[in-house]
DNA sequence: CGTAACCTTGAAGATTCTCAATAAGAGTGG
DNA sequence: CCACTCTTATTGAGAATCTTCAAGGTTACG
């Protein structure tokens, strides 16, 4: 039932794991991988404790990472889009520390962690992308740090959409407009507001002609405004 | 003027880099890092933009790195003790995304990341060793992310410094009494808090006989009560 | 010994949250 | 295909935590 389509068939080999290595050594990394694992609306990845055997990059759809409190309460600490990888914070301590489930309808690439670190070890460009990627993630944990510890509400929405136009330019397609996999709830959690918040200020940019919203589709119709927010936080005296 | 001392002779080598690799493969390591920088109080190990060439392990003292905001404001982003590795975050891309300064005195040992790089990819347990170490990184990330998103100042402060408790003990030193290596507008903006709130809590925890804080030391006198903060949020009804 | 950085405490103010109610949408089953 | 329900989204008003402003006190260090 899993499609065996090729990396080489994928519009997003340059971006995603292929990108490390040559055409030459694509075969090996084609051999260990299990492609285009299917999760339906809701459905889990991986949960929080789980055995870490894989890392997986998402092929189509959106993932969430969240981890939960002590009371239950869940904290989303991510969302993944097509080309991008996650599962990595599992290779310490052999378990997922959070769980992953997928937004709408996904597709998957399943990489098994053991073998793409044999892979790794032959394949110099290969260890490398792989700790770019990491370091890629720890840059952006830091400045969610900054946006949750230093930024109005206002700001980290905007920081939001932004860096989501950003993901969507990098495959290729609108920068400008696209649909929102998550809902408002997730995207509240993430930024760590309440979602009256969240959707007070959609309510609120969309009067500035800021955004169009509708649902989840939204237009950004001027940018510069919306990277206004958290640049000017004091207007220079 | 830098001390040549042996990792063998140190005694974080066993929670530091050493412990991943074989005693006969130690000195493969040895040869590559320069052991015993060291760095007067405020003192910069490296900015942001920096070239990014070597990751540090901290040998004494304490580092904290920090990134700018648009607007100059400076957000704490970690604090390294000794034995603790930094500076990863700079692999990709190769500059630094943010800056790391000494708090007090300190002595760090470079590790030219290229030479690391080669290393990894003759000795796996080191590799492997790496990827964990960057994967520890990202699930304290997550912990941080609810940390910001989910819970109040008064369960922030208790974390960290339960989270402090902690790395302490690992080095075998006491895990109830120890000294802050940072300010208190350090501790706040690391925990996006404002300084006076962070002040507040210390007073408070104080007479409610939780601490003993007298200035940078502080002794944990209850520490059930100082987990209670964050995991009793709500009551079971 | 003086200056500067750091820390504490109080009171007022603000952003964001919680509570509450309504509306819109998606999925389900008759 | 429509009614029903559950989830998701919006909007308002009051409440709360935390911040900002202000001032005094303490510690560190040249």
């Amino acid at each position: 039932m899993v499609q065996q389509v090729s990396c080489n068939d994928c519009s997003l080999s340059s971006i995603c794991l292929p990108m490390a290595v040559s055409s030459s050594q694509l075969g090996e990394l084609e051999e260990i991988m299990e492609r285009g694992r299917p999760l339906k609306k809701g459905e889990h990845l991986y949960r929080a404790g789980d055995n870490f055997v894989a890392v997986h990059a998402v092929r189509t759809g959106a993932v969430k990472t969240y981890a939960l409190a002590e009371d239950g309460t869940e904290q989303v600490t991510g969302f993944y889009l097509p080309g991008e990888i996650l599962g990595m914070e599992g290779i310490n301590e052999e378990c997922h520390h959070s769980s992953a489930k997928a937004l709408d309808g996904a597709t998957v690439c399943e990489i098994p962690f053991s073998r793409l670190e044999d892979l790794s070890q032959r394949i110099p460009t290969l260890q490398h992308h792989i700790l770019s990627l990491m370091s890629k993630e720890l840059c952006a944990d830091r400045a969610m740090h900054l946006l949750l510890g230093k930024k109005s509400a206002d700001d980290r929405l905007a920081a939001f959409l932004l860096a989501l136009s950003a993901r969507h330019q990098r495959r290729g397609l609108s920068a400008s407009r696209f649909r929102l996999p998550m809902s408002r709830y997730d995207i509240a959690n993430y930024l760590g507001l309440a979602v009256e918040t969240v959707s007070r200020i959609f309510t609120r940019f969309q009067q500035q002609g800021i955004l169009e919203v509708e649902g989840r589709e939204v237009v950004i119709r001027d940018r510069d405004a919306l990277s206004a927010n958290g640049r000017i936080q004091v207007q220079s005296a």
